[in-house]
DNA sequence: GCATTTATGATTGACTTCGATCGGATGTGT
DNA sequence: ACACATCCGATCGAAGTCAATCATAAATGC
């Protein structure tokens, strides 16, 4: 009625491939309110819509066609947690001189780094990470898997056998990941086995490296893998709040921010 | 009906998506309580992506499927006599009694026994080969890797560490593959360190099968990996000549023929 | 003007999803 | 080999969502 709030269905339609185009993903409920209209008639939108391929429809609301998972959004916002990973890998990457033997440990933070040192053919790399030595098995440095029982939820390889292995080893320098760091400077993972062989790979190395996103400083995990103290240097992304600064000062930890 | 608080399952599916695909393992307890749903749901939702095969399976979570387990000259000669390789493993998995323990040379055909050995959830598997412990890391039994050097071309576990390993244990049976076997019953293969290895193994093996098609017999590579006389069975396709049946009689082999 | 067409909103019963619970299966540790 | 902890799958009730039907209102055609 009236001369200016009444809208055309194909209006509507461009406003819901709109919202479909950025957010990828529509609420029934979200768009009613959001274009003002009943639940049915956007349902008679959708199904429309649907007809002419230009979205999913799904329980509760409707996809873009195309939302593969290389699609931008997801894209984005998968990019920007791996682009900080990726930047605390290069930053580790230099930390490597010429020559050294490296351990890398599990977890996806370090995975980064395996990546990263396929370009790294002047160093020895040592881990017992599944996944890191499929990084490196199509090219890049020699490469040593110690030996172990295979954890499947993890790849990695643990146990007595694991601790047999590592004796007869040492590291120039040891890349570790962490779930969680407590306040008391405990670092903690969920998985006992693999807890127990990230602390004794700290004895045997010369350096300690611990690669923690923000995100891993207060969590706290179940299962103790050491602590800071044992930590040379830890790499993080940037806004770490002073207490965690005057904390790492404490356990004698250098930090490198990236 | 509260507002936007509430998450579409296609929006959960491409969490678990994008988390599968960057940290490769995902545990059902994390995921519940980073996804803020209940377990019964998350599980609902993993079932769903194994139909869908876009992930797969295992006791406390789930693991990406691997879909690059593809190496160029490795899956070439695997195609070749796939068929005869497949038979030969099942024979072979027909040998091996409930809670032994499982020695896996590298090699092809050795690989496909790894592959039907993942039904197998009563022995322990032992391998120095990277692509039968991936075969073996989504479901199977206990299977443990021994430690060594990676060798890029045939993506196994070799040199003085992998011996180092193997002194402190000892199987049940061990499937060995071979490059050949000469007339004079020395077996062969390309890669001195992993002929060592192979060696090696045949003395801590209570029982030692050899798998074997056809094309292996008469064949020469460069190195020795030992002899026939170390070997209790062997398994192979039909049509063996009569000449290699009565040497293999000499060597105190039994044949079997599949 | 009156009937027809089209777009929309409300109602209702069926379906889907979700979370809690429980018995049983599967690993884990001693 | 045993006991213990954890994890799994099935079931059920509650809540949200869907699709179909009917009713209303505006636009169109005669």
């Amino acid at each position: 009625m009236g001369s200016s709030s009444k809208t055309l269905p194909v209006e509507r339609w461009n406003r819901i491939r709109e919202a479909l185009k950025t957010e990828r993903v529509v609420r029934v409920v979200d768009l009613c309110r959001r274009l003002g209209v009943s639940s049915a008639t956007l349902r008679r939108d959708l199904e429309e819509l649907e007809a002419r391929g230009e979205l999913h429809r799904v329980h509760g609301g409707a996809v873009a066609v195309d939302s593969r998972l290389d699609e931008p959004v997801f894209e984005d916002k998968a990019e920007m947690a791996a682009r900080e990973k990726h930047r605390i890998a290069e930053a580790a990457l230099r930390r490597i001189a010429s020559g050294w033997t490296v351990y890398l440990d599990g977890g996806s933070t370090v995975l980064n780094l395996a990546r990263e040192l396929r370009t790294r053919k002047d160093v020895v790399v040592v881990t017992n990470s599944l996944r890191a030595a499929m990084e490196l098995a199509g090219e890049g440095p020699r490469t040593i898997l110690v030996g172990g029982e295979l954890r499947r939820l993890s790849q990695t390889l643990v146990g007595p056998l694991t601790r047999y292995v590592l004796d007869a080893l040492q590291f120039d320098i040891a890349f570790m990941g962490t779930m969680g760091i407590s306040p008391d400077g405990t670092i903690t993972t969920t998985e006992p086995a693999e807890a127990f062989t990230k602390e004794w790979v700290l004895g045997r190395a010369h350096q300690v490296v611990l690669l923690a996103d923000r995100s891993k400083y207060g969590k706290v995990a179940f299962a103790r893998a050491g602590h800071m103290k044992d930590v040379d240097v830890v790499i993080t992304d940037r806004g770490l709040s002073a207490e965690w600064r005057r904390r790492l000062r404490t356990w004698s930890v250098q930090l490198v921010e990236v």
